[in-house]
DNA sequence: GACCTGCTGCGGCCTG
């Protein structure tokens, strides 16, 4: 038997699991593959013995290994975070200990130390553990061939997580080149639940291997268990609202019964509140309950993982920010604060509690207002369905073929047709046509059409007697591998004690609001502002807690496809009257007031409500298609009114449906209403009332700066957002006079549209609503549907002067009589 | 004193 599979059944005692028994068997007879396996069962034996085991049977005299010393990088371990980083290296290093391989094994990602850097400039461990980002580095150095050329396999850990952004795309272009140096190279990724595997699967392996890829599946489903706290009394339940405090007295007897609980919740300020309110309630768990969330400082955050890979905390609140890594044992509770928004990112969150094979995990919803029971209760539908959320991956972000480019010249230099050919082999640009390819070129060869007065610009020189591109010069290299990588984010303001440590980083905006002397609530504890200097705000703690929690702008997350199918599905078991869980029993009431005030839109309706108020005339329609295509939807219905008329009509949003408002009355018929919803000329009409260009402007920024036209400065001393927008705004508009065909233009325009609006799901929902039958309510009250979407015009557009709440409690309190009455 | 919506992730230089 071969040592490796010894050390693993006699040694350790395991018995594989069939998914790791089916990846061995498949890398040692050489193939690649995705296997699709859940946390915690063993999935870094699965993929990483297997390279082990085959280097054993190719090497069997044992006696010659000390000889050998240490072999050249044979096995790459990539993964998107550093922190799974070195828990991957502990677990590799097992096995090549307890065996006595000769391997060397080494971490690679931006934070090992300087010295380990220059070592690896010269010889690369025999296993080297890194991020895409580092890989690429790696790559843009003169000696990359000699150094990967003896790799026999990469595995990419979490490909689900990297394959629908642009790391993904600068992976599959790392390992393009790889396999170029190596052709016998296996690939071999991991991938958690999603719906479209066997995609994942060739998108990682590229045009070569694709049809020899193979899928494994991890063990049969693990059973998923949702449930939620279904709120004694609906009637004082609020209909609309984020922060779900009032479920808090539920939340704590639960906390109570158990040993270890994550808390998981969908933005930053929210887990500060509820971090918050938990340590109120219980004072003597000071020390066991924590805070996690991606504003938090590194180290806060590293010692929270520490203490929760120790089992020493009672309860993390977290943001998404420990949906992956951190290997800490299974907690016995998860909570989701508020809307799951995804079947699959329910599933999980969930799969962080009982680990156990054959063990069932299971989630514990806490809704923030009345439809997120709904939502729960719909997730379930979807995870028992099976209806999980597919990851789309790029097409063609040319911003990273440009950095790509400029790597591969820096690192070694290439023959344009080779490459060309390369670059085509991978997934995202298999169809990048010749005309493509020469643009991006010509781009990094001369500027392009703009900007070939600027030597600067000329990264790339061409072929000098060798038939090979190079990089122009050392100090270019130089520059670019500072800017390797297509993460982009805003420069924050940094919070720190008077005395002592960051705490983490807030934005400006939120900064600028306060004056010395105000607190705030951050980092988990109250805060009083001293003083702001050089992008850092000084504070030191405060005695009282203050209601004021910083916010950030964060993504916008909307109900993803399938969980908004599934709520529409759960609005036809109402219509039929089959209440079958509790969270539609608990929604009932509320479900039929919607049927008495208004009508509970059936699957092939589109329900119109209108409504006078004090503020004007309201339009409410309800598509289900979550936050990003009614706000591209609402900004189109409102431009197509305001054509047919003048009027200034504003658009209000939620992931069920949107609210169009105007001082003036709206009248329209049927056909009026057709014709507003119409697919024709969708994408004209969205460009032209969106302020397109504004838009595009903005999203031009990020693509500026992966293809490095934007040099950010030197580490500590980044420039700051307003200078990095001047220089961006800049190109944009020297691009848009004279070279309007430029690629990178159009890539903006691109993601805005396909990004930012999801115009592809919008225009299924139009299509969708032809078939459909249009239904108009006039509302005597705000529907419950209506409500929500009221609420938060109030709150978007400032209308009153009266306080947002004082209305919106008084509206709630006007409904609830009506209720009551009817 | 109450009210509050919006996630995550990486990398880099200089000197002797």
């Amino acid at each position: 038997m071969n040592v490796v599979r010894h050390w693993f059944t006699q040694q350790r005692g395991y018995t594989p699991f069939d998914f790791q028994q089916q990846t061995w068997d498949a890398q040692l007879a050489g193939a690649s593959g995705l296997v699709h396996a859940p946390t915690g069962m063993g999935k870094t034996f699965a993929v990483g013995l297997g390279p082990m085991m085959r280097w054993c049977d190719a090497h069997p005299d044992r006696q010659s290994w000390a000889a050998l010393k240490s072999p050249p990088l044979t096995m790459l371990w990539i993964t998107p975070l550093r922190a799974l980083a070195s828990d991957t290296a502990n677990s590799l290093r097992e096995p090549i200990e307890d065996v006595g391989l000769p391997w060397t094994l080494e971490l690679r990602t931006g934070d090992v130390s300087s010295s380990i850097k220059a070592r690896q400039k010269k010889r690369l461990p025999s296993v080297l553990v890194t991020t895409p980002e580092s890989l690429s580095l790696l790559l843009s150095y003169a000696d990359a061939k000699a150094k990967f050329a003896h790799v026999q396999s990469v595995v990419v850990d979490e490909w689900h997580e990297l394959m629908s952004t642009k790391r993904g795309t600068q992976t599959e272009l790392g390992l393009a080149r790889l396999r170029r140096w190596n052709p016998a190279m296996q690939t071999w990724g991991l991938s958690a639940t999603m719906g479209n595997l066997e995609q994942a699967r060739d998108v990682l392996l590229g045009r070569a291997k694709a049809k020899s890829g193979v899928l494994i599946r991890g063990e049969s489903q693990k059973a998923v268990r949702i449930e939620t706290i279904v709120p004694d009394d609906l009637e004082r339940f609020p209909w609309a609202g984020h922060l779900g405090l009032k479920l808090l007295p539920q939340v704590l007897d639960e906390l109570d019964k158990v040993g270890s609980a994550l808390l998981f919740t969908n933005t930053r300020s929210q887990a500060e509140l509820w971090f918050a309110a938990i340590v109120k309630h219980r004072p003597n768990w000071i020390g066991e309950v924590a805070l996690h969330h991606g504003s938090l400082d590194r180290k806060l955050r590293q010692k929270v993982e520490d203490l929760l890979r120790e089992g020493k905390l009672r309860c993390v609140v977290c943001t998404s920010s420990l949906d992956l890594g951190v290997d800490f044992s299974p907690v016995d509770r998860v909570f989701q604060v508020g809307s799951p928004k995804g079947v699959a990112r329910l599933m999980q969150r969930a799969g962080r509690s009982g680990h156990q094979p054959g063990a069932v995990s299971r989630v514990l919803g806490v809704p923030t207002h009345a439809f997120e029971l709904i939502e729960f209760a719909a997730a379930r539908v979807g995870i028992e369905g099976k209806r999980v959320e597919s990851r789309r991956p790029l097409d063609r972000p040319i911003d990273v073929l440009v950095q790509h480019l400029v790597t591969v010249a820096a690192g070694g230099g290439f023959d344009e047709h080779a490459l060309y050919e390369e670059v085509k082999a991978t997934y995202a640009f298999r169809d990048l046509s010749a005309e493509q390819w020469q643009w991006a070129m010509d781009f990094v060869t001369r500027g392009g059409k703009a900007l070939y007065a600027y030597p600067h610009y000329r990264r790339v020189a061409p072929p000098n007697g060798d038939g090979q591109y190079h990089v122009s010069s050392q100090q270019i290299a130089k520059q670019h591998r500072m800017g390797i990588g297509t993460i982009t984010s805003d420069a924050a303001m940094i919070v720190k004690l008077a005395r002592g440590r960051s705490l983490g980083t807030v934005e400006e905006s939120f900064i600028a609001r306060l004056k010395p002397g105000d607190r705030f609530l951050f980092a988990g504890q109250p805060l009083e502002l001293i003083k702001t200097q050089n992008m850092t705000a000084y504070v030191r703690r405060a005695t009282r807690l203050s209601g004021n929690v910083p916010r950030w702008q964060g993504g916008k997350s909307p109900l993803s496809t399938q969980l908004a199918d599934a709520v529409r599905a759960k609005f036809d078991d109402a219509l039929a009257e089959r209440f079958t869980d509790d969270e539609m029993r608990a929604v009932r009431p509320l479900l039929e007031l919607q049927r008495q005030w208004s009508r509970l839109p059936a699957a092939d309706e589109l329900l119109i409500e209108s409504a006078t108020s004090r503020e004007g005339h309201h339009l409410f329609a309800y598509p289900f298609q979550g936050r990003l295509v009614h706000e591209g939807l609402g900004a189109l219905l409102a431009y197509r009114l305001s054509q047919q008329a003048p009027r200034s009509i504003t658009a209000t949003v939620n992931d069920y449906g949107l609210e169009l408002m105007c001082p003036e009355p709206i009248a329209m018929d049927e056909k009026a209403w057709r014709d507003v919803l119409s697919t024709d000329r969708l994408v004209e009409d969205l460009l032209a009332c969106l302020n397109a260009t504004e838009l595009a402007r903005r999203q031009f920024r990020e693509i500026a700066r992966v293809a490095g036209l934007i040099f950010t400065g030197y580490p500590g001393q980044s420039k700051s957002t307003r200078q990095l927008q001047a220089s961006s705004e800049l190109f944009y508009d020297v691009f848009a006079e004279f070279d309007a065909d430029n690629l990178l233009l159009d890539q903006a325009r691109r993601e805005v549209l396909e990004e930012q609006l999801e115009v592809r799901r919008l225009k299924q929902a139009l299509e969708r609503i032809e078939a459909m039958r249009l239904v108009r309510v006039t509302l005597e009250q705000l529907s419950p549907l209506a409500f929500p979407l009221w609420a938060e015009h109030l709150r978007e557009n400032h209308v009153t002067s009266e306080h947002w709440s004082d209305r919106v409690r008084a509206m709630a309190v006007a409904l609830e009589k009506v209720a009551d009455d009817g």
